[in-house]
DNA sequence: AAGGGTGTTGAAAG
DNA sequence: GCTTTCAACACCCT
C-alpha cells in the first residue's frame, strides 16, 4: 500500500501509541513475513523489549528497542492495529505484539507481501534491504548530478527510474504520476534524453508532492488507513492518478492510462507529450 | 464468472 | 551488468 507519505503518516501516529510500551509476547500466525530469522527467535529475541521510538527510511519503518531494530515494510497492504489482547484475531492480522499493559499491536496484511527483520540496535543502514536504497528526495545530496550519475546512459522509461528505490527511494506509484504530469513529462521518455531542467523540475516537484501529502496525512485511494483508521487527504489533490477519462486541471484533455513496466500509468496526452523524436 | 487489476519488491530470465 | 517479467497473495471489478 504505502509510499513515503503513508509510511510517514503511520510511524507519526503509531509512535504517539507504543513507545514506551514492553513486549511481553509475539504471537506469529504466519511467518513467511519475518525475513532472516527464524520466527521462534524473533520471538524470543523480542520479549521484554521496550519501543523507545520509530524511525523510517523510504517506506521502510523502523521501531527502535532497547537491543534490537525491527525493519517492517508495508508492502501493498500492510497496517498497524491497537486492540486489547483479549480481542479476537482477524483473519489477516499475522503478527500480534502483546505488551504487558494487556494492549497489542498488530501487524494486519491481507495479502501477507509485508516483511520484517530483526537487526542489533544500531545496525539498520546496514541491513540488506536497507543499504542499497537511494537517497530520499528531500536529502540536500538528491541533485541533479546525482541522477544523472546514477542513470548514466539509461534507456528505461523515467517512470520506472522514479519508481527504482536504488535510485531514489520513497517513490511510489501514485506520487510518480503525479510527479511526471506536474513537470510535463512523458513516464515513458527515455531517462538519458530528459534536460538539466527536467531533472530540477523533477526533484523540485518530489519535495514538493511529498510533502504536501505527508502534511495532508497521506493518500486513501483503496485500502490504506493510517493506524488510528483515520484516512488520508492527499486524494483531494490527486490530478492524473486514477483520473483515466477525466479532463486534465490544465488543458482539458482526457486523462490516458497505459502500462510502463508492468504499472498503471496515467497521464495527460497533451501536457506530456515525448520529445526527442520518441 | 474467469481473468485482470491493485500505494511493492526481489529473484529469475533474457 | 542492465532491463524486463513474474511471483509472492487475497480480494474486487468487470
Amino acid at each position: 500500500m504505502p509510499e513515503l507519505p503513508e509510511v510517514e503518516t503511520i510511524r507519526a501516529t503509531l509512535k504517539q501509541a507504543v513507545v514506551g510500551k514492553t513486549i511481553a509476547r509475539v504471537d506469529v500466525y504466519y511467518d513467511k513475513i519475518i525475513h532472516g530469522i527464524s520466527s521462534k527467535d524473533f520471538q524470543i529475541k523480542l520479549v521484554r523489549q521496550t519501543i523507545r521510538n520509530l524511525d523510517r527510511y523510504g517506506k521502510y519503518l523502523f521501531f527502535i528497542l532497547d537491543d534490537y531494530t525491527l525493519i517492517s515494510h508495508l508492502r501493498m497492504e500492510g497496517k498497524f492495529f491497537l486492540k486489547s489482547d483479549a480481542d479476537p484475531i482477524d483473519k489477516h492480522e499475522h503478527i500480534v505484539f502483546v505488551f504487558t499493559d494487556h494492549t497489542s499491536m498488530r501487524y494486519h496484511d491481507t495479502r501477507k507481501f509485508g516483511t520484517m527483520e530483526l537487526v542489533p540496535a544500531g545496525d539498520e543502514r546496514k541491513s540488506k534491504s536497507i543499504i542499497s536504497l537511494g537517497l530520499e528526495p528531500f536529502n540536500d545530496s538528491f541533485t541533479i548530478a546525482y541522477l544523472q550519475a546514477k542513470i548514466k546512459k539509461s534507456c528505461r522509461p523515467i517512470k520506472s527510474v522514479l519508481l527504482d528505490q536504488t535510485i531514489v527511494c520513497g517513490l511510489g506509484n501514485i506520487y510518480v504520476n503525479e510527479i511526471l504530469w506536474r513537470c510535463q513529462i512523458n513516464p515513458e521518455m527515455k531517462a538519458f534524453h530528459l534536460t538539466n531542467a527536467d531533472w530540477g523540475c523533477l526533484i523540485d516537484a518530489s519535495r514538493l508532492v511529498l510533502k504536501q501529502a505527508i502534511a495532508a496525512g497521506g493518500t486513501t485511494v483503496r485500502t490504506y488507513y493510517s493506524s488510528l483508521g483515520v484516512a488520508g487527504r492527499f486524494q483531494n489533490e490527486l490530478k492524473v492518478h486514477g483520473k483515466e477519462g477525466k479532463p486534465c486541471a490544465v488543458c482539458q484533455t482526457l486523462i490516458a492510462k497505459i502500462k510502463v513496466g508492468g504499472r498503471g500509468t496515467f497521464y495527460c496526452p497533451t501536457c506530456q507529450k515525448k520529445r526527442n523524436d520518441e
